[in-house]
RNA sequence: GCGCCCGUAGCUCAGUUGGAUAGAGCACGAGCCUUCUAAGCUUGGGGCCGCAGGUUCGAAUCCUGCCGGGCGCGCCA
């Protein structure tokens, strides 16, 4: 792993040893909690390029006055040769500006780490297990999965880039109920391969014709032996076979996206291992676990309420709202119960867990956060665990919603969108709105050439630095870093936006949101078009100025590199970068 | 009834995890271009960051309570 020294960590670390400087003087006390420092840009250019919070944060648990505090910082910052200006501003920031130089070194920086560059070791190399998709092996995925399986996925990337360890991991949820209707539904195929008139799918089983494959191969292999046959004799066969096959599909779903897990972990091995009930006694020898009663939900008061003796885990010692069933009254286990003692296993082989679900799992947050928190912080610290909620998406046709029945068979796959638009302009479109916000997909305008659209707009970036390079290479001109201080004011501001990108990757791994890095992408698309423009009217302002070979070589460079940095963006979010459009 | 998410320009949404005068696109207004640097450009107006308190040097951001919208809520998955 190349470690990439950026301007802003390089001065995050300057910030740092300027601090030293003061407490070796005696200027300020030794051994302040110096977390809550911030080295970033200002918002407002005018204020220089970057700016410090350091005085502001440290003078009070130093009993100092800000500006004090400040004063002496500066005088420390300002012998740095990259600074050529410090000063003091607002309530106590310290505003930094920088030498061109520092600028254009960062520039050269881009070019010598290429597609490393963003690439650090915040993550320290621990891991993180990331569970995505985890779509019930009933069917093909449809959109409801798409957007928690991008989101992942993308995160997934953006973690291993940020120096994390990174187990994708999908929990095949092969034991619940609905296999088993999945199975009997698979049988109704096996029957209808073998000649029967199955008539109308009835209610409560899977009607999609995707079935049917099984059901003939199952016909093929095993003939008629199980038309009439028990279904405890072919239940659990047929089951296995039909998730076997549902899988099959997934993965193939999922590659239509770039998607691959590392591991899938099967929810009825787990229990037929034994885990869950592990999980019980030992939850059950500190008291996490006891037999107790429901009591029944408040609000709407169902006829059918029986209260049951069941052994309930004591979420509500960890804030949820009420204790959980770990099995139900028929001895089985629930959903949770299986789900706590995987949880337990994952923790097992990783530093942090992330869940990605779907906004309708939300209920169900508080539940598996007490248990995560109770089985592994049983000694010592608790490992960190987030779920992150996506929010559904909406599908759209010209404005309009698409009408999707399952029943009538009208419901849209993952692969009909992918067909339709691309695996590109699907993961894209999946990340230019932060996850927690509903979202609608409207098949016109994801597919839109124009700047509405963020997909075009950053391809569209890139196929420029593209073609303008092949332009010149057919002038016989190419980019050069020789005569870098030829560029000027503005070419200087893209470098500056540019630079920032490690800094973007970094909150955004933290934050564990890839959507920042798609809206960084459209915000440098948007300075490179911007700057683009500038030649319509001023031919000298273009990249390629035939006359000025030294001028265009520093220009191709900074385009080179403006590529380069679209490239490294488009990799973490899982697009491929186009050379033309 | 309870829980979670959301509420930012007319619309769709960002907002660097507490920073300075809150941003972008669309739409609207005004100019420009008639081109091959093509899938337009420049520029302007537009805000009680849902409301009210609180925390502190400082709040769209954190806390509390309301209002409004969405979702979920039993041993389903």
């Amino acid at each position: 792993m190349s470690e990439t020294n950026t301007l802003h960590a390089a001065f995050a670390g300057h910030v740092s040893s300027a601090l030293d400087a003061l407490e070796a003087a005696g200027a300020l006390p030794a051994g302040l909690n110096r977390a809550a420092i911030t080295v970033e840009p200002p918002r407002d250019p005018s204020h220089g390029d970057l700016a410090t919070n350091a005085a502001m944060v440290l003078a009070k648990p130093a009993g100092m006055k800000p500006r004090d505090l400040a004063e002496g910082l500066v005088a420390e910052l300002a012998k740095l040769p990259q600074v050529t200006g410090a000063e003091i501003a607002g309530p106590g920031f310290i505003n930094l500006r920088l030498s061109r130089e520092a600028w254009l070194a960062e520039l050269r920086g881009i070019a010598t780490t290429g597609a490393d560059y963003g690439r650090s070791a915040v993550g320290g190399g621990t891991t993180v297990n990331i569970e995505y998709v985890s779509a019930n092996p009933t069917g093909p995925m449809h959109m409801g999965h798409c957007r928690g399986a991008v989101v992942g996925d993308a995160l997934a990337a953006l973690l291993e880039f940020s120096g994390h360890k990174v187990v994708r991991e999908y929990y095949v949820n092969d034991a619940g109920g609905q296999v088993d209707v999945l199975a009997r539904s698979v049988h109704l195929r096996y029957r209808e391969a073998l000649g029967e008139d199955i008539g109308e799918i009835p209610e409560g089983l899977y009607p999609g014709a995707y079935l049917a494959p099984t059901g003939h191969r199952l016909a093929t292999h095993y003939g008629s032996k199980f038309v009439d046959a028990p279904e405890s004799d072919w239940l659990v066969l047929f089951r296995k076979e039909a998730v076997a096959d549902m899988m099959a599909m997934i993965r193939e779903d999922l590659g239509l996206l770039g998607i691959h897990h590392d591991i899938f972990s099967s929810e009825a091995e787990l229990q037929a291992a034994g885990k869950p009930a592990e999980a019980e006694a030992w939850l059950r020898e500190r008291d996490l676990v006891y037999d107790g009663m429901l009591e029944a939900p408040k609000g709407k008061t169902p006829e059918d309420w029986e209260p049951v003796e069941l052994p309930l885990f004591r979420s509500t010692k960890f804030g949820d709202d009420q204790d959980r069933p770990i099995k139900k009254s028929d001895g089985s286990w629930t959903y949770f119960g299986a789900d706590l003692a995987y949880h337990y296993q994952k923790a097992q082989s990783a530093d942090a867990l992330v869940d990605i679900w779907g906004a309708d799992h939300a209920g169900t947050v508080k539940r598996i956060k007490a248990a995560v928190a109770a089985m592994t912080g049983a000694e010592g610290e608790a490992i960190p665990f987030e779920v992150k909620l996506v929010q559904m998406v909406q599908l759209l046709r010209d404005g309009e919603p698409v009408k999707m029945s399952k029943r009538a068979g009208t419901f849209i796959t993952l692969a009909d969108v992918v067909r339709e638009v691309g695996k590109d302009v699907v993961r894209f479109t999946m990340l230019t709105r932060k996850p927690e916000a509903q979202m609608d997909f409207d098949f016109a305008k994801v597919v839109e050439a124009s700047k509405d659209n963020p997909v075009f707009y950053v391809q569209y970036c890139h196929a420029r630095v593209s073609s303008t390079l092949r332009k010149a290479a057919a002038e016989g001109l190419g980019p050069s870093g020789a005569d870098l201080e030829l560029l000027e004011e503005e070419e200087l501001e893209l470098v500056k936006l540019a630079a920032q990108f490690p800094r973007i990757v970094e909150a955004a791994a933290a934050a564990r949101e890839p959507h920042r890095i798609a809206f960084f992408l459209h915000d440098l698309a948007a300075a490179f078009h911007a700057y683009w423009n500038l030649g319509n009217d001023r031919p000298e302002k273009r990249f390629i100025v035939v006359q000025n070979g030294k001028l265009t070589g520093a220009r191709l460079f900074l385009a080179t590199q403006i590529g380069q940095l679209v490239r490294n963006g488009l990799a973490l979010l899982g697009v491929e970068a186009v050379e033309e459009m």
